[in-house]
DNA sequence: ATTAATGTTCAGAA
DNA sequence: TTTCTGAACATTAA
């Protein structure tokens, strides 16, 4: 579930009970599924983390980091269902790790809590962080592209521009949903190869970047049919009520209001899109 | 019973 | 060498 806006949303909703907070525990709680990749181990990380102040919580793409005074980081991953939340969580069965804080403060623990447990914790130093989170394995970040990056990815690549989108190397922080919401705003269809794309259009897509990632961030992210998604205080996001085509399969697009929303694949993941708003350029496939 | 789901990675093929 | 496809990971709900 969590692509930029959901993580986005954990991070400011964690960030003002964390920061300037010690670490007193971390640990794995004992849910009976399979459990979920940390590294180092469990033991290694308690050590290495007696103590620590957590100095700052950020997002970097899809991922939360929390900064610590060691130098050190924990890298969190949400992928499909992971959450990081304050209290209440959805259910006792899916939390995976605790976090337990010192001092005061409105909330004494952070857990993450995954059921499908796809995501990933990782505590990394310096060295680590710069491999993981740098921009030789992350593209730029969706919300910091310039129009130069953008003509610079699309550059002379064939790649249908969704898929594009997708790739993280490439443009950081955009996942399936959000994809097909930016291209139907700039009224690109879905399959344009990306060297095919005009400057009109390239501009009109940096610009969708930026209104619906920051749209659905004020609107604390996408809670889908599945109810998966919540914020830090188990609360849903309302984004989902604003979407223009994502699994709106054949109903109506709700801005020229006579095409139908179809849904096509590409590396095999749902793409939706109106053919009336969004048509095909001249080289497209 | 089958299928698909907001993400990433890896093996193997092209 | 590079790029793409399909499968895999684990769980749940339609």
């Amino acid at each position: 579930m969590p692509e930029l806006p959901e993580v986005e949303t954990m991070v400011r909703g964690i960030r003002p009970h964390v920061e300037g907070r010690q670490i007193l525990s971390v640990q794995a709680c004992d849910c009976p599924c399979r459990p979920m990749l940390i590294e180092p181990n469990l033991k290694t990380i308690q050590a290495r983390v007696q103590g620590a102040t957590v100095e700052q919580v950020r997002r970097r793409a899809k991922r939360v980091v929390m900064d610590l005074s060691t130098g050190d980081a924990f890298v969190i991953e949400p992928r499909m269902t992971g959450l990081m939340l304050l209290d209440e969580p959805p259910s006792v069965e899916h939390l995976r790790v605790e976090w337990t804080l010192s001092g005061s403060g409105e909330f004494d623990r952070l857990w993450y809590w995954d059921r499908r447990g796809l995501g990933t914790l990782r505590l990394l130093n310096a060295m680590q962080q710069e491999a993981v989170l740098g921009l030789s394995n992350l593209g730029p970040d969706a919300l910091e592209m310039t129009i130069q990056n953008w003509v610079a990815i699309c550059g002379a690549t064939p790649t249908p521009i969704k898929v594009l989108l997708l790739n993280q190397k490439k443009v950081a922080g955009i996942g399936n949903l959000y994809a097909s919401e930016i291209l139907h705003l700039a009224r690109i269809h879905p399959e344009t190869p990306a060297r095919s794309l005009k400057r009109p259009q390239i501009k009109r897509m940096a610009e969708a970047v930026q209104e619906i990632l920051e749209t659905a961030i004020r609107h604390e992210g996408s809670t889908l049919g599945d109810g998966t998604y919540r914020n830090a205080l188990n609360k849903s996001g309302g984004y989902q009520n604003s979407h223009r085509v994502y699994d709106r399969e054949d109903s109506l697009c709700l801005d020229c209001e006579r095409g139908k929303i179809v849904r096509i694949v590409q590396s095999q993941r749902s793409t939706f899109f109106c053919r009336v708003c969004q048509r095909r350029t001249r080289s497209s496939p």
